[in-house]
DNA sequence: GATGAATGAGTCTTCATTCAT
DNA sequence: AATGAATGAAGACTCATTCAT
C-alpha cells in the first residue's frame, strides 16, 4: 500500500467505506467529499457522475477479484478443491478487507446501477466449473444455475452473519472449511 | 388476491410492490401517495412516517409469514420433512405473491430500519430446528448459526435468481425439491 | 371554577396555555385539539378558524380584564393611587393565572392578529387617567402616548422578567408597590 | 446605507428586514431565498439551518450594538448621564435602521431560538451600570434586576408605540431626553 | 486539479381547512 | 357535536450536478 495517495483512490477508498456501510443511496456525493477532505465538484473531476462513480469502483475491483479467483482455482483440478481455495480466498478477503468485500459481494443496490447486459463474472465462473465437473462425472447432472445460486448464496449469507456479529464482527476463516464441505456437498448432490 | 378495500390496506399494497422493485430508498412517499391515488399527506393519516410505514408492513406480513411457516413445520417431527415443507411453503410464496416476498425477504434495505434489538424470527426459527435435531442425533453437533445461516442463503439467492430471469421471473415451485434436498445436505454434513 | 367544562372552554383553556408557553405560530390546531381531546374538526365547530379562535379569547379575554381594571381604578380618584391600585391587580393576575397573563399581555404575535383600526384598550385607559391628571394638576403637561407606552413598558417588561426566573417564576405580588411607585415618578416627572 | 456586496451580506439584510417585519415563523427561507435573488437552496451554503440563519445574525449584530454602547457609557461617569448617551445612541439606532432595531431589541420570538445558558449582553450591562451607582451612591439601594427590567422596557415599549404610528412610524430622537429623565427617574426612587 | 457558489428538482413532513358520516 | 379521512399548499432541507474562476 502507497502512503501517498492521489485522490482518485482516496475517493475509491472513502466511496467503498461509507457505501458498504450505508448503501448507494444512503451515501451522499457530499459525504464522499467531505471524507476525502475535497469538494463535492472535486468528485467529478475524477468521475463523470455518481452512478459512473460507483460502477468504475464496483467493476474494476470485482474484477479485479474474479481474476485472483480464476488463477487461484486453475491451480487444483478437481471441483472439491476449486471450491476449497475459492472459498479460502473469499474468507481471507473478508477478513482483510471487509468494507470492500461488503461493498462487492453484499451490497445489494449496487446491482441496480448494472447496464442491461451485465453479467456478473463471479457466477458465470461458478457455472463453468461446475459444468466441467458434470462433464467429468465429478458431480451428477443438475441444474447448474440453481447450484451456483446455492453456493454463492450460502457463503455469502455465512459473510452476512460474520459481519453482523455483536460486538464486532467475526472473522471468516475459521468457518472456511465448513463452508467449503457444505457447498461441496451442494454441488455433489445425494 | 383479496379485494383492495381501505386506505390503509391500499397503501400497504403499493408500498410493497414498489419497494419490492426498487428499494425503500428508491421509493418516495409520493410514488407511494400517486400509486395509491392519494396526496402524500393523505400516508400521514394511515402512518406517522416513511420509517413507520415501512417498518409497520414489514414485522406485520413478516411474523404473519413466520407463524405460518411454524405452524406448517410442526406438522412433522424430522428435519428433513421440516425443512422441505417449509422450503416448500417459500417457493409457494415466491410464485403467488413475488413482491411481497422480495419486500419481506430479499430487500435488504428495509433491514436498516430495525430496531437496536429486533431478531427476526426466522432465522431464529432454522435455529431452533437445527439444535432439536442435534439432539435427536438426526444430524451431527456443528455451529447452527452458520448452517442455518446457509441454508437461508441457499434458498434465498436461488430467489434471486428466479426472480431476475428474463424475459419473466421463473417459478420456484418446480425447484422445492433441489433446494430442500440440497439444505438438508448443508444440515446434515458428510 | 366549575368542574365540567364544556369543549368551547376546554378549547379556551388548552390554548391559551400553549400559545402563552410557544406563540401562535408555534402552536397548531392539532396541537390544541390534542390537548383538549378531541379532533381538529371538532375545534371548526366552535371557531371558524385559526385567526378567529386565537383572536376572539383573546379580546374576550382581553377586555374582561381592562373593565375589571376600569371599575378598581374608579374606585380612587388620584392618579398615584389608580396606579398603585391598577398594578396591584396586575401583579395579582400574574401569579394567579401566568399563562393567561402572558397569552393576553406578553404574547406579542397575537397583536398581528388585530384588525386595522383595533385599539387595545389597556392603553387607552391609561392615555385617560394621564389625560385627567394632567388637567388636574396632579402631573405636569406630557406627552401622554409616550408617557403610557414608558408605563406599559416597564410593567410588562417586570412580568417577563418574573416570568422566566429559573427555576421557576417569581411571584410579582412582592414588586407591586416598586412598580407602582417607579410608574409614578415616570408620569409625575421631574 | 452600505452597498449591498456578497450574498452572505444580501442575505442578512434580507433576514432581518422579513424578520422585523413578520417575526420569525412569519417568514420561510423560500421569502428570504427569493428576497435575495437566489434559491432556497443557496442559502445553505451560508448558514446550516434556518435556526443559525436567525441566529448568528443576531448574536453579530447585537453583540456589535452592545459593544458600541458599552464604549459610549463609558465616556460618562454618572448614571444619569450614561442612562442619556445610551438611550440617545438607542434612538438615533431606531432612526437611522429601524428594521435592525426592530430584529434585535423587538422581534421576541429570536429569544426562543437562543441556546439554554444565553445571557443577553443587553441587561447584564444594565445591571451593572445600576450597581456601581449604587455602590457610588448616586442611586438608593433596589433590586437592579426590576430596575434594569422597567428601564429596558420603558425604552423598548416607547420604540413600538414609535414603530407602529400610522401613517408612518415616527422618530425616535426627539423622544431621546424624555426617555433618559424618565429612566433615570426609575432608578433614582423616591 | 480543485474550489465556492449556485441551481432545480426532489425529499419528508406539517399545516389549516373541508366534508361526508 | 364530533369524527376520520382527505387535501393542497407550504414548510425546511438535501441532492446530484454545473460552472466561472
Amino acid at each position: 500500500m502507497t502512503k501517498i495517495q492521489n485522490t482518485r483512490e482516496k475517493i475509491e477508498h472513502a466511496a467503498v467505506q461509507l457505501i458498504a456501510a450505508r448503501g448507494v443511496d444512503g451515501v451522499s456525493m457530499r459525504d464522499i467529499a467531505t471524507a476525502v477532505g475535497v469538494t463535492e465538484a472535486a468528485l467529478y473531476r475524477h468521475f463523470t457522475n455518481k452512478r459512473a462513480l460507483v460502477w468504475e469502483i464496483f467493476t474494476l475491483r470485482y474484477d479485479e477479484f474474479a481474476v485472483k479467483l480464476a488463477a487461484l482455482q486453475h491451480l487444483h483440478s478437481k471441483l472439491r478443491d476449486k471450491l476449497a481455495v475459492m472459498i479460502g480466498a473469499c474468507c481471507a478477503f473478508f477478513d482483510s478487507d471487509r468494507d470492500l468485500f461488503t461493498f462487492l459481494l453484499l451490497a445489494q443496490d449496487i446491482q441496480r446501477l448494472a447496464p442491461q447486459n451485465y453479467k456478473a463474472a463471479f457466477p458465470v465462473m461458478l457455472h463453468e466449473l461446475l459444468a466441467v465437473a458434470i462433464k467429468r462425472g465429478e458431480i451428477p447432472a443438475q441444474e447448474i444455475e440453481i447450484s451456483s445460486a446455492m453456493i454463492m448464496g450460502a457463503v455469502l449469507q455465512a459473510a452476512l452473519y460474520c459481519l453482523y456479529q455483536k460486538p464486532r464482527p467475526k472473522k471468516m476463516m475459521p468457518l472456511a472449511e465448513t463452508l467449503a464441505s457444505a457447498c461441496w456437498r451442494i454441488a455433489r448432490g445425494k
